[in-house]
DNA sequence: TGTACATCAGTGAACGCGCGTTCACTGATGTAC
DNA sequence: TGTACATCAGTGAACGCGCGTTCACTGATGTAC
């Protein structure tokens, strides 16, 4: 822990980077997120930040890998390993409540093809991608676990990514989480579904 | 139509205008969507087109209308209004195929909510959603149109979009293909589906 | 415990750049008579 | 058909801005002896 010690050492600049930046970006959306203006926030010289990040898309790269750390734990928080419709449908709706919260690092993490130079980043996604293949794997264990996942993703990545764009009522938290629950149970209503749906 | 008299007046700056903003967001990314830009493609001085267009947000409103306007067409010309799940999969192709042929371009359309201050923006998403929904009506008599119009949507957008992402194999328009058709068919599979599947 | 010194994490001036936008202007076009 | 003039659609110089990045620097920290 660094002390408030206005000491010419920051302490943690790093972390500090990575927080402003965050607050920028929701504040004035990704084209606010210029180097410059994280170290403004950080309360140090323009060039401090050069220190830890090797350029702007470093930077930008370990936000959106943050981002995809907390989607993957917030994920687990609903349900670490959802079964029935409504154990999914849990699930979904936080997957989009997460990116309701943070529009704009939501679109930072999804903006672009994956960074290839960046490992943290692409391991980061590769282990979302995982995440949904194993719940599918679990739920339905007859179907194909890659195709299926890529539908209930695409569903749910949908959702999030219509609400944040103001295509759909976004109005209140109930009447998203009405709207994803519904679209999961759609989906999964016709699938044969669950092995535990009806014990 | 505009002589090729390489005169003081341009002929259709309007419309040069808007094919250069298309031209450089392809190549650069919205990043390089400027009104400097554009002039300069468009082989005009810098301030030109403001003679057309009041600021950078309106030329930028423009392109976005322009593409829901192209999107729509290529929907209905997909197939004017489907029932079977292989109808419905062919439209969500086109909807899938429209975005990787253009991504940027699908990026601006759905990267911000409406501006509501361009009708012809908000007109053109309008009349995107109307065209779901009567989709909906016309193959699920039964269904509450709104919310599985909804489903559907979200589907078919979050392929798109994950595609774009490169979370997903977009190797070859083939695998593409093949990927929207059984997720579409996995939705519609369940759903007790199209009246007119087997006449 | 004290000192010398290497290393680390900052500073601040400076660079060149492209941007959006304003302004007063001017050449081309079209219309009224 | 010809002329006067209003309007339209361009020009180009100029403004102020924030940006990414470089560079030589300096103050603070930590380590070896």
């Amino acid at each position: 822990m660094p002390q408030a010690t206005s000491s010419y050492h920051h302490g943690d600049l790093r972390a500090a980077c990575l927080r402003a930046a965050r607050e920028l970006l929701e504040e004035d959306g990704s084209a606010g997120l210029s180097l410059r203006a994280v170290a403004r926030r950080a309360g140090v010289s323009a060039t401090a930040p050069y220190r830890h990040y090797a350029d702007r898309d470093a930077l930008v790269s370990a936000v959106a890998a943050e981002g995809y750390r907390e989607l993957a734990a917030h994920l687990v928080a609903a349900h670490p390993s959802p079964v029935t419709p409504d154990e999914l449908a849990a699930v979904a709706v936080a997957y989009v409540r997460f990116a309701l919260d943070r529009p704009a690092m939501f679109r930072v993490m999804f903006a672009e093809p994956c960074d290839p130079t960046s490992e943290e980043r692409v391991a980061a996604t590769a282990a979302i991608s995982e995440y949904v293949r194993d719940i599918v794997r679990g739920a339905f264990p007859g179907a194909d676990p890659d195709s299926l996942a890529t539908t209930v993703w695409a569903l749910v990545h949908g959702l999030a990514f219509l609400h944040l764009d103001g295509k759909l009522d976004a109005s209140s938290p109930e009447a998203v989480g009405t709207q994803v629950r519904a679209a999961v149970h759609a989906l999964f209503g016709a699938l044969g579904t669950a092995p535990r749906e009806e014990p």
